[in-house]
DNA sequence: TATAAATTCTATAAATATAGTATAGTTTAG
DNA sequence: CTAAACTATACTATATTTATAGAATTTATA
């Protein structure tokens, strides 16, 4: 399951897809415009920054804006930022893998195997919903 | 990401399926076996009665054993009983489903139809992953 | 050029929920 | 009487979600 943060995060990006090119949108609005909390949104808006996603004005007549084409931003970068592994356990996972400590060996761990299959199938659908193909038309 | 508690029920009922038909295992004998805490184990053993995935015999020389054949149970219904929805959010999800509080009309959010997409693939591909799957031949 | 206003940015607190484990015992069958 | 399943609950730690308070930065304007 997604966190509000990653859900919040999508709507956010979302909404910044929709806007015309060179239009700067400030928190307030998008928080309105997407029903997020401001100050939550003021969180999630710094994680999408540090994460080259959008990037940022300040001061008066400030906000935020996309700098990442919507085709290139996929639901599997999103879950990445916000939620972390897309793989099922730690050992299965591709940016996110640590050893499981009640296995003796990989190999011999009879999950691992079927966990990995399930990583690559979900990983391929995820690449696959970008915002650009979320944007309503 | 599966919690520890659907991963050890996964090796509990692996370990379940590597027996003789016939065979009633101890909880103490899976915990050795599987490598998982045996007091831990103890509620997921009843859970998964619950569950209908085991049943057991109480008493001296009691313990656990399968009662639903290991092709016929899958990862989505281990995930299902444990970590709950397989979609990413429960407004895409058939068994958990829930409405968005911050969505006015499920049609109009754009993110529910991307979401419904995920789910059904890895539905899909946890549906496959059954414990005969699994299971060291 | 100084000041005020609008905004992002930072840090932290609080409330709630969840996960994981441990404790202590009751019940049942042999 | 003993070994096992079963029940209840309590504790700890962590994560999640949201809120609070203010610092820093930019721009407009007097």
């Amino acid at each position: 399951m997604l966190s509000h943060k990653a859900k919040y995060a999508l709507k956010a990006l979302l909404y910044l897809a929709e806007q015309d090119e060179n239009h700067i949108s400030k928190t307030i609005e998008i928080a309105d415009g997407a029903n997020i909390p401001k100050k939550f949104l003021e969180q999630i808006l710094l994680d999408l920054k540090r994460g080259r996603f959008v990037s940022s004005k300040q001061g008066k007549f400030g906000g935020y804006y996309l700098i990442k084409s919507k085709n290139d931003i996929t639901l599997a970068e999103i879950h990445r930022l916000f939620d972390g592994a897309i793989a099922l356990l730690p050992c299965a996972s591709l940016n996110f893998y640590e050893p499981c400590s009640d296995c003796k060996t990989e190999s011999e761990c009879s999950l691992h195997h079927g966990l990995v299959l399930i990583r690559d199938k979900t990983l391929k659908a995820m690449e696959g919903i970008t915002i650009a193909s979320l944007v309503k038309k």
